[in-house]
RNA sequence: GGCCCCGUGGUCAAGCGGUUAAGACACCGCCCUUUCACGGCGGUAACCCGAGUUCGAUCCUCGGCGGGGUCACCA
């Protein structure tokens, strides 16, 4: 078989050689050791968490190495594209800090290996492709689904390995002529890679996460370039990252059973492989196993859920960055204040085992985050969340806005600062009583404490309440209310004989917090009714005292 | 089912031939405390199983078992 006419046969408009591209895309010149990395998502609608923390790892792997990171859009499946969703990845990992050097950006392509889109590239995959034909690692097929299927089930009978392999590529041995024959007939074609990995033996391949790896030689006639001239992933990426000068290739465990392809078409080529890093996937606990977030069934995977529960993208970040690297959260603990960027992050510390995503410690995690964040930027992150969802308090929030600011900063400033602020729609929950709108008083009285006394209570402190009163004048107050009326000002006494007071000081203060924020439990109550304003305080203590009389 | 990956407390995980097997979250108890948070102290809790190598295996090898992934002209 002459391949250099097969190749001429298939590909006659190819104008630029495969080895002139090398040229066009020459070797980056950058600092040594600076990795090169590509986020290569296709555009079919939404991204996820699970792109978040490989694209994570990514953007880390390059910044920290002063190398690149690219953006390429992997659309070559034309049925799944999806409008607008190029947009929307650019915007959600910009979201959570992830920019790009290079590729697709708002504003166009950036960089000089582009295109940067897939379906743009055919000039380029063409020509790769022209190239094996030639060297004889590919040929035309011409098999149509239903052959294959057939194929398939005498595969399955026979309990060999499904595909087209071996003895099975019945096609390799098709003649310069019948394949003419066929071209003229107007017949459908794809391209296949004319494996040599039968007989082969197993080898490793050191993974950049997971260390060495077994690999059986791959012997499949994997497609590489489809029916409508786009080429397969297997094929796409190959080529796409060796002229992309690509170091780094992260991307999910699920690609590791197709690894012998890809470096069987690096092979073909004659090229050296970027380092594989498979990462290992996010789980999910369901009936006591085990599974693989699933961007159909758990909203927890979207990043949409975590843009309507108001998450920080710094708390979504720090989280992750622990799951990448555990190491990470002594590092943080010895370097509070340090920005995530200084932190050395690194791939063979990642592990290659899955992560259960564990919601309590990403709160825990971000408690500490938002520390770190000033009320004011909080606020106006707040403000922002309730705007889109909870437009109908938005209003007063607003209004409000600098009463909130003292609010949300209550025991923030402490040597052990109050923890309370997590994530926007808890924040927004925690703060609610403040509003007036909605406002009623909606926990118990204290147990030890009967509505007549409650209300006795209020009238009482009422009577005395100034406004002007610092923290403690105002505590000294509820004392003596307390003392008056039988509660016991210290805890101990009220154990230790519980028979001769009423309840503690601590149940004649839940009375007067229950009137001001409808609630038995809430940060310093003093602050909250200073940051009120005495009508308003005063306000809400008598209509309680009313509901009581009633 | 074949192949590949993974297997330390409920969860995330240090460990890399000899350790009282870290730490964090969660949980429980105590303390602090006007509530709630915060914080402090303490506690419950783990090397999947079986062989082999070795003076000695959580660690190395093999075999099971369990979980996950993958077997497309989707990525």
């Amino acid at each position: 078989m002459d391949t250099k006419q097969l190749a001429e046969l298939l590909y006659p408009s190819v104008s630029v050689p495969l080895d002139e591209w090398e040229e066009i895309f020459p070797q980056r010149s950058l600092p040594d050791g600076a990795a090169v990395t590509r986020l290569g998502p296709s555009p079919t609608g939404f991204i996820h968490l699970g792109n978040l923390y490989s694209a994570f790892v990514d953007e880390r792997l390059a910044h920290l190495s002063e190398g690149v990171m690219i953006l390429r859009i992997e659309d070559t499946d034309q049925k799944r594209k999806v409008e607008g969703s190029e947009e929307l990845i650019i915007r959600s990992l910009s979201h959570y800090g992830i920019h790009f050097d290079e590729g697709v950006t708002l504003e166009g392509e950036k960089g000089s290996y582009g295109p940067y889109r897939q379906s743009e590239r055919k000039n380029i995959y063409h020509a790769a492709g022209k190239a094996l034909v030639e060297r004889g690692w590919a040929y035309p097929s011409f098999m149509e689904e239903e052959e294959i299927e057939e194929l398939r089930k005498k595969q399955e009978e026979r309990k060999v390995l499904p595909g087209i392999h071996g003895e099975w590529a019945t096609e390799r041995a098709l003649t310069l002529e019948e394949i003419k024959e066929k071209l003229r007939e107007g017949k459908e074609w794809v391209l296949r890679l004319k494996s040599r990995g039968e007989g082969k033996e197993t080898f490793f391949i050191e993974d950049g996460i997971r260390g060495k790896v077994r690999v059986h030689p791959n012997i499949l006639d994997t497609v590489l370039i489809k029916a409508d001239g786009l080429p397969t992933y297997h094929f796409a990426h190959v080529v796409d990252d060796h002229f992309m000068r690509i170091t780094h290739i992260v991307r999910g465990e699920e690609w590791l059973s197709t690894l012998p392809i890809h470096l069987e078409v690096h092979e073909a080529f004659g090229w050296d492989s970027p380092v594989f890093c498979h990462t290992s996937h996010l789980l999910k606990m369901e009936d006591g196993n085990k599974r693989k977030l699933s961007k159909r069934k758990d909203p927890e995977l979207s990043l949409d859920f975590y843009h309507q529960e108001g998450y920080f993208p710094e708390a979504i970040r720090e989280y992750l960055m622990i799951l990448l690297n555990s190491d990470y959260e002594e590092w943080r603990r010895d370097h509070p204040q340090t920005p995530l960027e200084d932190f050395a992050f690194r791939i063979d510390h990642m592990s290659g085992s899955g992560a259960l995503f564990d919601m309590e410690k990403l709160h825990d995690v971000s408690k500490d985050v938002l520390l770190n964040i000033s009320e004011e930027e909080i606020l106006s992150f707040l403000l922002e969340w309730a705007d889109e969802y909870a437009p109908l308090d938005a209003v007063e929030m607003h209004e409000r806005e600098k009463e909130l600011l003292h609010l949300l900063a209550i025991g923030r400033d402490a040597k052990k600062p109050r923890k309370d602020l997590i994530y926007a729609k808890q924040i927004y929950e925690f703060i609610r009583y403040y509003l007036e709108r909605g406002f009623e008083v909606q926990d118990p009285l204290p147990e030890r404490v009967g509505k007549e006394e409650a209300a006795g209570i209020l009238e009482d402190f009422l009577q005395t309440y100034n406004y002007h009163d610092d923290n403690q004048e105002w505590f000294a107050k509820i004392r003596t209310i307390a003392e008056a009326r039988g509660f016991a000002l210290r805890m101990g006494d009220f154990k230790r004989n519980p028979e001769q007071y009423k309840g503690t000081v601590s149940d004649v203060a839940t009375v007067v917090r229950l009137g001001v924020t409808g609630l038995q439990s809430s940060p310093d109550l003093w602050s909250i009714m200073h940051i009120m304003g005495e009508e308003r305080a005063t306000k809400r203590l008598r209509q309680f005292l009313d509901t009581l009389r009633k």
